[in-house]
DNA sequence: AGCAATTATGGTAGCGCTACCATTTCGCGC
DNA sequence: GCGCGAAATGGTAGCGCTACCATAATTGCT
């Protein structure tokens, strides 16, 4: 006990504020609740270990005292922040906002933080991001993707802490994954397409990340099996997705390609890119053209005419993410460490042709 | 300095693995550089203080040891974390996805981390989020709105960090603020509408958080200069805004005012449902139903025809706000505490009614 | 030259919490 | 009755860093 309020040596050793402005500790509590403080910590952390008088006692000194344990005296002990590193491409992509929004759902009443860092596409962010966050030594990762550089990987297999890879499945996981097949995704929406009656099916698609690039593959095999693909019929770029952009591709696909019928999307901001352009040169939708685009944003529902996508689980994915990291967390890891949470082709009039 | 690794004692205290899993710590850095830990430390903060020789030396110890400082530790001792805590409503709002793109990319190679909070527009989450950010101690705070419940306010108040209000201005801040004025926003929305030439300008609102209320207000205000409000022109609701739900409300408002020759939408998701609805219905625009919607998303633009908008500077609110946080922290608070950035009414196809 | 005022550097003592181990208490089987 | 393992509780010693103060080295001034 260091000393009292006006003990004989207080003008010796000057009992300086506290540097942490006064609020309660956990020694406080302890006192209050005439316990140890070892077992303050326990109650909060770990209730079961400690008999039910105690835990009694301990809730109502921190009640009264109006105790809030401090993260970071915690984290420094135990050599563990409760954070949860989620890396995302962009937040501004409707698609990564609701992921993040699951996430944040799925962290219910858990004493867990999120710490969200954007990579902005780019494998030497990732890495970068994925040192900043691990100098905190997290409870578990979140990544996007399944393209992670090899140094990105190196990381994530030494991170010493749960990872899930979202968004994807494939081959070979870090340690959990869930998401869908991008290919199977492409492929189903340019199928459909065929099998609507279009032949000249055209895929737009922009800033191409591996995901993108998926999606096209699933596309091109498709149109392979029904005999239909021509390599003028893929019109991509580099430049990141917008509506405007959806426009100016479809003109430079039909300037390519005449007889241009339909068009598979990349992503449903193009889509509706499409969609203004063929109303703005008087294609009809879907009789002159059919339009098809990918993750079945709430728009696509309300278009008029209404645009057929590929619904993926963006919120389901976020929240399963987050579950499956904290049973990792406390021990008992999923038993399937890969799941593949499919999507779900929404037909809808722009894809109506009239036969 | 404990003991040697083999020093006397070496099997009575059995050094025990380190806890935090062998990475070098200041002291190891402080080692090779043959200086006290101390001079590291401010070597790493305030370079300014160290000797320019001292300084090097530090660098290559960090560089070769691959020195990372711990975060926790630093936020321990030093009572404060290097954390920014934002609330916004909610994510998938594009308009706050843009905000915080701004406040990410305004933190520049600062070593300052973003907390994001939802409020879910709940004046009470507002409150549980603000103690579980002040319990980290923030070196600043950046919340959305100016709307707190009295208990927030006096939280904000005494956060003993700075604290940006962002999105809107208002008479009254807690420390410093950048925003524009909604009630401006939408009178200049309905004005333009009115002196377009429509006559029967509806309102129609999702939600109805208190910027959308204000923009409401602005609206009426603008109405009744012109003569032209009726009460039965407005339809709200408390739902989400939707491109789905901008239909149905512009359905539901031209039910009660089958006169409606124009609509200025709480945003831009409203806006889009209207247009779909008209093109749905046959309806022309711009000349037999005029459309203004609100924050001047990039589909917007693209439409067809495209869609008038008051553009907000959402991502410039954004890097102001940690801008001016940024200074703050510093010591060095903005000269001007508040910032009106303005906003832009961006005239389109959708309100050039013939005459 | 002499001395205060200023720098640059270092030592010490925590920040508030938890890992680890020690101690105590209890119930159980023989 | 006694030993023994399990459960409950506590003490001690840090986690890695920085605030605070002390000290040493330098400067500026009269």
């Amino acid at each position: 006990m260091p000393q009292d309020e006006s003990g004989p040596d207080a003008e010796l050793v000057k009992p300086r504020a506290r540097r942490g402005g006064g609020r309660p500790t956990i020694a406080d509590v302890a006192l209050r609740a005439g316990v140890g403080a070892i077992t303050v910590s326990r109650a909060l952390r770990e209730p079961g270990r400690v008999s039910p008088e105690l835990r009694r006692l301990v809730a109502a000194a921190v009640a009264e005292l109006g105790y809030v344990p401090d993260r970071n005296a915690r984290a420094l002990a135990s050599a563990r922040a409760d954070v949860i590193g989620v890396l995302v491409p962009s937040l501004t992509n409707s698609v990564f906002a609701e992921v993040v929004r699951g996430i944040y759902d799925g962290l219910g009443d858990s004493h867990l933080q999120v710490q969200i860092g954007h990579t902005h596409y780019s494998g030497l962010e990732e890495e970068r991001l994925l040192q900043v966050f691990l100098s905190q030594r997290p409870s578990a990762l979140i990544v996007s993707g399944i393209d992670q550089t090899p140094a990105a990987r190196a990381l994530l297999e030494n991170a010493g802490c749960p990872v899930v890879q979202i968004m994807e499945t494939g081959p070979d996981p870090v340690d959990m994954m869930v998401g869908f097949s991008h290919f199977e995704g492409g492929r189903a929406a340019a199928r459909h397409l065929a099998e609507a009656g279009y032949r000249n099916i055209g895929f737009i698609g922009a800033r191409m990340d591996p995901r993108s690039k998926r999606r096209l593959a699933g596309y091109r095999a498709a149109m392979e099996d029904a005999g239909i693909f021509d390599p003028r019929l893929v019109t991509t770029t580099t430049v990141p997705s917008s509506v405007s952009l959806g426009r100016d591709l479809f003109r430079e696909a039909r300037a390519k390609m005449p007889a241009l019928d339909a068009v598979f999307c990349n992503n449903d901001d193009l889509a509706l890119g499409v969609l203004f352009e063929c109303h703005g040169a008087g294609l009809a939708v879907p009789s002159a053209v059919g339009i098809a685009g990918f993750n079945d944003l709430e728009m696509m529902e309300a278009a008029f005419p209404s645009i057929t996508s590929v619904r993926t689980h963006r919120y389901e994915i976020g929240r399963l993410a987050v579950s499956m990291a904290r049973a990792a967390i406390s021990g008992d890891r999923p038993p399937q460490p890969m799941v593949d949470i499919g999507f779900e082709l929404m037909p809808r009039e722009s894809t109506k042709r009239a036969r």
